[in-house]
DNA sequence: GAGTTCATGTTATATTATAACCTATCTTGC
DNA sequence: GCAAGATAGGTTATAATATAACATGAACTC
């Protein structure tokens, strides 16, 4: 189901919602639940190989090559595309900042919604 | 009705879903339904008065001074209290990362997860 | 006062996520 | 082989979050 699940995601550029892939995998298999979706993709993003965007309550496969790494998501609000990058520097400061009054890091959510190249071109083509 | 939306939520230091705000503000009016507390926290989060915490599907007053801001956000797991943070150099920085590849960033989204100092403290008196 | 706007009320429903319990399969030591 | 435990997944129901669509009423505009 795992493997079902994330190549269902990996077809995709965009975040899909855990009903669209429920969706997607009921065409072969109409005996699908929410909850046997759910368990999949919360295996998935234990081991890294999935993320959940927050704010967008969507997943995307990780295309990164070492998985456990913390992910920093640039979301086209136009086009629904997401990047996935990677920055020591952030991570580092962000835990600084936090860590000022003793709080104690464990999980960063980073995402950043705005334009994409493409989409932006489009817009302003001047 | 965002000033009592924004009332209670002020009264709270940690953040609220949005059906808690209205089960309290229907002790005193029970004709009160989800679209009236939703349309009274899109203009608060609009005006940068209340930003929702998208990995608790929650909400909080913003405790800065000068409103539009980028907030940065640490969640105790424990406690579920939050911290909110104000570092220019993390949004240029993110801004950059993000933009490497054209993007064109509108709205960050910063959330830290971990353990507070107090709860620390409590669970290793060492 | 008719026309407009704006905030809110009202009803219904969409979307996202989980609880609780059941069944099949596998594994492991005996 | 087979009981005991573990794991994955099925099934049913429901919880929690959020929005669509339309109605009402007050306030302001001319
Ligand atoms: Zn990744
Ligand atoms: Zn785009
Ligand atoms: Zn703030
Ligand atoms: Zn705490």
């Amino acid at each position: 189901m795992q493997a079902d699940v994330l190549a269902v995601l990996r077809r995709r550029d965009a975040p899909m919602s855990a009903y669209e892939v429920l969706d997607r995998l009921r065409d072969g298999n109409s005996r699908l639940a929410p909850p046997t979706i759910y368990r999949a993709l919360a295996a998935l993003i234990e081991g890294g190989r999935v993320h959940r965007l927050e704010s967008l309550k969507a997943f995307v496969a990780c295309k990164c090559e070492q998985h456990g790494h913390v992910p920093i998501f640039s979301i086209c609000k136009e086009c629904g595309t997401v990047e996935e990058a990677v920055s020591r520097r952030i991570t580092n400061e962000l835990s600084r900042i936090a860590g000022q009054s003793g709080f104690a890091p464990a999980r960063h959510v980073i995402e950043v919604h705005g334009q994409c190249a493409r989409c932006e071109s489009k817009e302003a083509p001047a």
